[in-house]
DNA sequence: GTGGTTCTTGACTGACTAGTCCAGAACGTA
DNA sequence: TACGTTCTGGACTAGTCAGTCAAGAACCAC
């Protein structure tokens, strides 16, 4: 991505970090949105000129691709990490994750969410790339879930004969409907109450 | 909210449809967001000229306020129609509710989703009319859902000792969540099965 | 040092946008 | 028909925004 090869006498190096600056971009598409971001305010938040600004990632809109596609994959991971394990505590993580996603949606005060819902809602029906990314995280997200109500069914607590990827579908969807709720101004109690319903009506064995 | 008392010498007529502006102004609004929207693109689009828009809606905010608003009271609307009636059908009517927002997300091919989402995950960082009106949307909707799934626990379609507000919940987060999905471009099938599943795993009696 | 390269800064540009304003149009009443 | 009122259309304003550019800064190899 940055040439950091010089050809004769090495140039001036780069003043700023590139992922720090792509965390303050973050920030800004995240608390209004793609269409009321100002580059200067970006800019200006990350104390970078805009020439270095359109210089290192392009324009805006290819700025807020590298920030969104970042974050996702960074919400890849954080479930992994939630999500994978020995078999044994397989469900007990499953309940903890979707709890954690209520808590999390239910505590977020200035309620600006998660940025892949947000940024999924605002570009959707214009922005391919957008839709590509969202795609890729879903069925990364459902392929850890269904990984993980997997181990529970081998563990013996979910029923062995559902079918772990339709299971996975609705936890998934659930989960998207907690953060559109949240977002909704739904109160902290029934957030976790869905949450709770949810791994209530899972099949026993 | 218009004036169409007039004290002396009856004044110019509006001449235009007050209801059709505002379905055209959603539109707009619908397929591009809140802040990417022109107000001179919904001038064009509705052939009235600015002062008459100003004049009649007050500002841009306004205006989304308005569309917003009827968007969402006609959204109830339309779920009342789908769920309310005798206990016998009730079962049958929440099922067929829940697969009729999946296709309708799986089929919605300019993927602009609903409005009600957008705009929420769009605003409700910024702008408190928008959360309470995603707020008490979303309560009119789980409040039916609730009184459904109440008489299909009286006609012996769903375990009557479930707690039908937690159901509610928890169907109204998964209807939510096939919204979020179906933006996100999960695949019409996808969508269908996390509808079949979210019934499926509703406790019998 | 000197040269060659890339980085930085912020003023500048051109396009666009929300909102205003006003001259004239369209009405019912007297 | 003349009047008072409200509506209409679109030109206009003042401000905002994404993106560019040029002059200089920082760096290393030689």
């Amino acid at each position: 991505m940055v040439k950091n090869r010089y050809r004769k006498g090495m140039a001036r190096p780069r003043s700023f970090d590139e992922d720090e600056v792509l965390r303050v971009a973050r920030d800004q598409f995240w608390a209004t949105g793609y269409a009321a971001a100002r580059v200067d305010d970006i800019a200006a938040a990350t104390g970078l000129g805009k020439g270095s600004l359109y210089g290192a990632f392009g324009d805006k809109h290819q700025l807020f691709l590298r920030t969104f596609d970042k974050y996702s994959a960074a919400m890849v991971e954080g479930v992994r990490r939630q999500l994978e394990g020995p078999d044994a505590g397989a469900y007990e993580r499953l309940r903890a994750h979707v709890a954690a996603v209520a808590d999390a949606t239910a505590s977020d005060v200035c309620r600006r969410g998660c940025l892949l819902a947000k940024g999924t809602a605002e570009l959707s029906g214009q922005d391919p790339a957008v839709v590509a990314t969202a795609r890729r995280t879903f069925a990364a997200i459902e392929e850890l879930i269904a990984s993980c109500v997997a181990g529970a069914q081998r563990a013996g607590e979910i029923d062995p004969n559902a079918d772990p990827g339709h299971l996975a579908g609705l936890l998934l969807a659930v989960l998207r409907g907690i953060e559109a709720l949240g977002k909704g101004g739904s109160s902290p109690e029934s957030l976790r109450a869905i949450a709770e319903t949810a791994m209530a009506v899972l099949p026993r064995p």
